[in-house]
DNA sequence: CCATGATTTCACGAAATGATGATATGAAGT
DNA sequence: ACTTCATATCATCATTTCGTGAAATCATGG
């Protein structure tokens, strides 16, 4: 058989895309991306700096978006870089025309 | 000129892909979307009896989407009718692409 | 191993969001 | 006009999210 004895409530759209769309839908958050334009690459105190909020208020949107699949992170000795990630970026907006598409 | 005087601090992604992401980043709000599949049309109150949410916590989430350009509604008598926007749906999906693409 | 620089984690108050019940609006039918 | 049914709006409260500063972690250099 395909599923167990359950099937225990699919969590509607996967969890992965269900994390891009709450990522995505902060302003905060937004406005943050638009500073990885161009493949740039920042580190957290850049972000900060340049939107002017604190520095862990910066590390918790960055890490969020992370999570969201919007962004990767590389460190470079003590500086973490962020950037834009392309290729789950794709991924995700797929997965969000797929569960819109199979679902209206 | 293009602009006015100050440019005032565009909303990042125009406000109608704000209220999309918005719309769509609940799981509740979620889960609503699912029941409009193949077109389906359903009442406020259909959709509350399927969700086991209380009538005014259904027309508000319906009304939520609405707004963010998933579902579009038609009044029959004294009912009102839901049913998933698929152009405007197409329409948001292209916007969110675009911004991501300009912005990253 | 200690000091330093950068980031992450934590606890907290403030603001936004979510769900609920009660009330108001709207549309028919009698 | 009055009643009824369905939906929308309102006031309220519980929950969640957001931003901040303090403390903890992590990696490096001396």
């Amino acid at each position: 058989m395909a599923t167990a004895t359950t099937d225990p409530a699919p969590p509607v759209p996967d969890e992965p895309t269900a994390r891009f769309l709450k990522a995505l839908a902060s302003e905060a958050r937004q406005q943050v991306m638009v500073l990885f334009a161009d493949g740039a690459e920042l580190s957290v105190g850049e972000v900060a700096e340049r939107l002017g909020i604190g520095q862990s208020t910066a590390s918790q949107q960055l890490a969020q978006l992370k999570d969201g699949g919007l962004l990767t992170s590389r460190r470079e000795a003590k500086t973490v870089y962020y950037r834009a990630d392309k290729v789950r970026i794709g991924a995700a907006l797929d997965r969000l025309r797929a569960f819109l598409d199979g679902c209206c």
